[in-house]
DNA sequence: CATATATGCAATCTCCAGGTTGCATATTGT
DNA sequence: ACAATATGCAACCTGGAGATTGCATATATG
């Protein structure tokens, strides 16, 4: 796990119509292969190899092998990670606006 | 408001270090022209303004004419949108039938 | 063993995101 | 009016993302 780069890769990797697609489909659980990932998209099965490396870089799926297939499963703390960020900015904002009412309700 | 097209422009727009960097400054809720966000960044004031419109064009950011100054403030529906959007996917792979279906993928 | 299946590796192409520079326009200040 | 400030607009350059095709390798199956 060397993933924890900054959350602006994270994002990046969310960032695909394509690779979004394909987490929304993993976060069922159920561990997909290469094949069955790419059977309803219409690129080719090398795009979508390298559509998964890139979510493998971030840490957002983990591949296994079994026989000559590789499965995909979904990583949910990837997933933690970007909303806690999110949810950081998110609270800044909501306390910084509980200080200005504060502010207001003070001052008059 | 047009900019609910899809999720992954949302993160598009925050996968990218600068533009991160753009809306945690702005999470304080403050009101900045294009001018002071560029102070402190190693970037040509148009590069910044193209990342403002970015931010702008999915709905992150709102801007004000203020005389010559034009004021950005942070927009938190889009981040909560991105939010809700992580939430769902987590919450579906917290639910009992995702972790059932993992475990009867993977385990065997 | 021979063959089909599933994936990996590599070279290549195209397009656009992110950056720059130069000039134009609008507003403030003297 | 004139100069300084703040931004907008446009052309241009470049690296890398996303896609393709072709070939190599490993595993299952007859």
């Amino acid at each position: 796990m060397q993933s924890s780069d900054s959350p602006a890769r994270l994002f990046a990797a969310l960032g695909d119509p394509t690779r979004l697609g394909l987490i929304a489909r993993l976060a069922d659980g159920k561990a997909r292969s290469i094949a069955q990932m790419g059977e309803p998209l219409p690129i080719s099965r090398q795009a979508l190899a390298k559509h998964l490396d890139v979510l493998l870089g971030v840490g957002l799926v983990r591949r296994t092998r079994v026989g000559r297939e590789a499965r995909f499963v979904m990583e949910p703390e990837a997933i933690h990670a970007a909303r806690d960020w999110l949810d950081a900015v998110s609270a800044q904002w909501d306390g910084t606006l509980g200080r200005l009412k504060a502010f207001v309700e003070e001052g008059g």
